[in-house]
DNA sequence: TATTTTTACGAAACCGATGTAATTGAATTA
DNA sequence: TAATTCAATTACATCGGTTTCGTAAAAATA
């Protein structure tokens, strides 16, 4: 920023003293006299001095701000992520620098780098859907970088990792459909590169398992981009409704997968749940006005993102013991509305 | 970030040479030799050598990074600014660092005092609803920050400012409703602080007094934090069909406002749009499947955080010349869905 | 060969802060 | 009065780069 700010060496030529002498005033040494010190205190703060941060990053190596990669901020999940570590990070003096992958590879690493470069204590990362290959970011994270995962984590790498309890939605919902006398049920994952596709799919599988149903590769659709555009979605469904015996019920993965989902079984007049039953991961708050209203399993995005940065800072303060790394897995909410009831035909 | 960095002292250390070998060597002037060049660039790249940009920052007074401010990123529009501005910026090299002022004049300023002593080389800014003093911007800006406003604009403050045809969209959505037989046509507006507020409103009275329609003060409502609550618009709505001769169409003024006004109405049980019409600003994706699919108003999100950070390139680049400041109007998209229709009863 | 020019590199200052070590001046002690 | 102590302040190195200026050696010129 090209801009004429008051330096430290101002304010000690205006006050006659030297640029240590303000520093040490600044910072309430006990070396410097009241007097000194409140004069400098009074000049700095009538002038509104504010100590150059770049300077002292440059001095300690350390920014007092944390990057956040994501995929998207266009995702009501996510955001609630951001509210939630925003939160946390203010309360310690932190702010927060996002950025987006876009579900690419090479903008993450090109974000990662950029962020890491230009000093950032910590890094919050929910990888994208094409990253299959962490190295990178060991490599970052053995040079002193703190890394926590969420959202979407995995196991090649050891850090801190919080996210959803996946399985269990994932399980429950399925469940759910059964109990309410569905019988072809289908899935639509995300990338399987990420692991709350594997854990979702697991989740689901075992459900149909307990309940002796059989699992049929034919029912379960993978959305690469986790449902990034409208394309993707619409060549699962399209393969699902083409089947001999198309599904009665539809699972989605992921917010966007279930939205788009939603828009295309309307599109192409299918009857929500007349014809198929839909239920899925979504955060959207339009989910209980739409028609019909949506079920849904939420995630505690807010929470997920305290606990997130709480996390950090927790690696960020204790500089040197080796951390014992948590993976910490959160509650979901399953709430049932019209897009999973079982209708049953009258015939008058 | 106390990481063991590669610096340009260990790179000279290895091959036997003055740092100001490598830094010109890097920098590739002409004063170095090729062979030395060469050394220096293969040794830079294959050890990873990236040069510290907080120190570059602390030389040059820029930081290649600009501040994006502006209420929350829980909004489809606001998410496509972002990405319209992230577009340009990654281009030019330069890096976003997104803060939400969650509505709060305070936590707006401490936001943009965060950034700006945090080396930004510009600022977009949609301010908070709270914001009616624009002083510290403007001292922000004498000092020799680069402002550019967007969305939420002011004339308190002179400089590029980027915003929707507020006034004509709100004109012809009035229009609209007039065209098809409504008689008592409502407006819940933003906060009366903000500029599009007021356009929106004259827009819409405009509209009525060209049509011979009287303006009741009655029927035109405020939301002070632009429907960042569910009570604010409640409220509003509450005080609407409280009326004696309640409106028989409803047009919003802002994203949440229609969303939550759609919420709310449907809460009441309020048949729209045959017992009231709703259209207003949106651009939700959603909005054509919920039911019934909501009339709209649709801002060149992208388009705007497009030019929003051309402009602001623009300052930047340009570095002495007083510039000449331009208001850019941008139209907006007017779509008609079934929730403006005006359904005639039919007597059997 | 002596002188000038060019080439290629290095020493050191600088950006704005911090903190250690040195220094000043005054008060206290011998 | 001289020596010692201590409080208050300052000089200076440092962080990791860039850049100005100076200079040695090589090349070109006289």
């Amino acid at each position: 920023m090209k801009r004429t700010q008051l330096t430290m060496r101002d304010v000690a030529k205006a006050l006659g003293l030297s640029v240590s002498t303000v520093s040490k005033a600044l910072s309430g040494s006990y070396e410097i006299s009241a007097a000194t010190r409140s004069k400098v205190l009074e000049f700095a703060a009538e002038k509104d001095y504010v100590p150059n941060p770049i300077a002292k990053s440059l001095k300690y190596g350390e920014s007092k701000s944390i990057g956040v990669v994501l995929s998207t901020v266009d995702n009501h999940f996510y955001c609630k992520v951001i509210d939630g570590i925003e939160s946390v990070a203010h309360q310690h003096g932190y702010n927060i620098i996002i950025s987006q992958s876009h579900e690419s590879y090479e903008r993450e690493v090109l974000n990662v780098k950029n962020l890491t470069s230009r000093a950032i204590d910590g890094l919050l990362i929910s990888p994208s859907t094409e990253t299959v290959d962490y190295d990178f970011l060991k490599n970052l994270q053995q040079e002193g970088l703190k890394v926590v995962l969420f959202d979407r984590i995995t196991n090649k790498m050891d850090t801190h990792k919080i996210a959803s309890d996946n399985f269990q939605a994932a399980y429950k919902a399925t469940a759910h459909f059964i109990e309410n006398g569905f019988k072809r049920i289908a899935h639509i994952g995300g990338s399987p590169n990420v692991s709350i596709t594997i854990d979702r799919l697991e989740g689901y599988k075992k459900a149909l398992l307990d309940n002796n149903r059989d699992i049929d590769d034919k029912y379960i659709q993978y959305c690469h981009h986790s449902g990034k555009t409208v394309e993707e979605v619409e060549e699962a469904i399209i393969h699902l409704l083409n089947l001999k015996y198309p599904p009665d019920a539809i699972f989605t993965a992921t917010d966007r997968i279930t939205t788009k989902t939603f828009f295309s079984l309307k599109r192409q007049k299918i009857m929500i749940p007349q014809q198929i039953a839909l239920m899925g991961f979504t955060n959207t708050q339009l989910a209980d006005v739409i028609s019909p209203s949506l079920s849904r399993i939420r995630q505690p995005a807010f929470e997920m993102g305290q606990l997130a940065m709480n996390k950090l800072l927790e690696l960020i303060k204790r500089k040197k013991v080796v951390p014992d790394y948590e993976t910490i897995v959160l509650n979901t909410t399953l709430e049932f509305y019209e897009s999973t009831e079982k209708i049953v035909a009258v015939h008058l």
